[in-house]
DNA sequence: TTTTGAGTTGTTCGA
DNA sequence: GTCGAACAACTCAAA
């Protein structure tokens, strides 16, 4: 008999699933499995291992409706592995690609271990596959982005109708309630909740105060939905398709970048701005942490990002923004505390999008475009009621005041705001600041 | 090989 | 308030 594991990791769900079709269609018997890395598991911030804790379960009863079981090991993952091929006679493992260094990592000593079988299913184009003229990766979004359009999708297998293992193997990892609802079931009606307003997207995308932007990164994080499927569902003729569509396309981008740089999770992609100096500043940074800037727009975001793990893009931008270049502060350390708590956080995305507005990284923004945080938040929380959610100190101020309370006078400013930080930075100074010192990196590493 | 056009998301200043 | 220019050069990708 023909025995075949699938080794799930990022990749959630049966519906959609390379990995799982190709099992199912070569092998008489499968076993699902997942191995619960104690280095990422134990590392994992409570509420990102209630989501995936919440996923696996699902899995598995996804997995008893078709009279198998989602079998659960403990340990380092490629070992754990080789001991379950070695007693169930499997001959081959099938698992889909990953891209972060770690992973790129586990997969090469996977590779040299057993017979694993890999196939693409974590993106909508397989990073390195689509490529230049010169068959070189992109670093330039734009470019990309057509060819990515113009490339025909590989297909992907179909599924057969190999019989399921039923052995569990060990409990599944205790965790507290998922945050949201988990599995691939109610990833398909968040997708066909967006379908319904995808055409106001576009217009309306940037906007922290209306509940537009689609919800899906905690289910493309970690797979409970295909981006065949998503794009499937939502490509089409509106702007607001098309806008989404391209969105979808920056995640492959990010994705094919990490694959062609690896060591860009942990250093500028740019050279000139590899040793920029940056500040120690503690107190800055565990303002910026809880909330507590003085700037409305950024404590709004980084009170959600404590509270509920998700921050809208925009508003993830000013955040990030603002640490970088209004305190001036080391990008991976924002990286790395929003990847902690974001539960879609991811290492190719979170740092794509970090280095990019740095400014260090690939297509980056030009070091001069600093985002100005009173600015961002008139423009895009016009009425002031993504602030209002978040920091209730401010709930009684006006549309035109609450993006500037520093502004009002100081009796009102005690009566009506209290507690609440005056700025922690001055940001025309520190927009000076930055621009001196990411100019003197540049001219240093051009003189060396 | 060389040339050419273009580049996610911005801000500020002065007219 | 609105508009265009400047911000800086560089590198990518395609012709």
């Amino acid at each position: 008999m023909n025995v075949g594991i699938v080794w799930f990791r990022r990749d959630l769900r049966l519906a959609d699933n390379p990995a799982w079709s190709a099992a199912t269609a070569a092998c008489d018997r499968v076993i699902a499995a997942f191995v619960v890395d104690p280095q990422l598991w134990d590392r994992c911030y409570p509420r990102r291992r209630a989501v995936l804790a919440g996923n696996l379960r699902s899995l598995d009863s996804v997995l008893a409706a078709r009279g198998g079981r989602l079998w659960v090991g403990r340990g380092e993952p490629v070992e754990t592995l080789t001991e379950l091929v070695r007693q169930t006679g499997a001959q081959a493992v099938f698992a889909n690609r990953d891209v972060s260094p770690y992973a790129a990592r586990r997969d090469e000593a996977a590779s040299a271990q057993l017979p694993v079988r890999w196939t693409d299913g974590c993106f909508f184009h397989a990073p390195g596959s689509v490529r230049s003229r010169t068959g070189t990766g992109y670093t330039v979004f734009t470019p990309y982005f057509r060819a990515w359009s113009a490339l025909a999708p590989e297909p992907w297998p179909n599924s057969g109708s190999a019989e399921l293992a039923a052995d569990p193997g060990a409990d599944l990892p205790a965790a507290d309630a998922p945050p949201l609802e988990a599995g691939e079931e109610a990833a398909e009606r968040r997708l066909a909740a967006f379908a319904d307003q995808v055409d106001r997207y576009a217009e309306e995308r940037d906007r922290p105060d209306l509940d537009i932007t689609s919800k899906l990164s905690v289910d493309l994080k970690w797979g409970t939905i295909s981006p065949r499927r998503v794009v499937e569902a939502l490509a089409g003729e509106s702007p607001g398709r098309a806008a989404f569509v391209r969105q979808v396309a920056w995640r492959d981008f990010w994705a094919q970048v990490m694959v062609a740089r690896p060591e860009t999770a942990s250093t500028a992609l740019r050279p000139e701005y590899r040793d920029v100096r940056w500040r120690h500043d503690p107190e800055g940074f565990a303002a910026w942490q809880q909330g507590r800037t003085g700037y409305p727009l950024v404590d709004a975001g980084m009170r959600q990002l404590r509270a509920e793990g998700w921050i809208h893009n925009r508003v993830r931008m000013v955040v990030a923004s603002f640490l970088v270049k209004d305190l001036l502060v080391d990008w991976r350390l924002g990286e790395r505390h929003m990847r902690r708590l974001l539960l879609d956080g991811d290492v190719a995305q979170n740092v794509g999008n970090w280095q990019w507005v740095a400014g260090t990284g690939a297509d980056a923004a030009p070091y001069f475009r600093i985002f100005n945080p009173v600015r961002q938040s008139q423009r895009f929380d016009p009425a002031g009621d993504y602030i209002r959610r978040w920091v209730p100190e401010l709930a009684d101020l006006s549309s035109k005041e609450i993006h500037t309370p520093w502004t009002l006078g100081p009796l009102q400013l005690a009566a009506q705001t209290p507690g609440y930080p005056t700025p922690i930075v001055d940001h025309a100074e520190a927009r000076e600041r930055t621009l001196a010192a990411f100019e003197a990196a540049r001219h240093q590493w051009a003189a060396e």
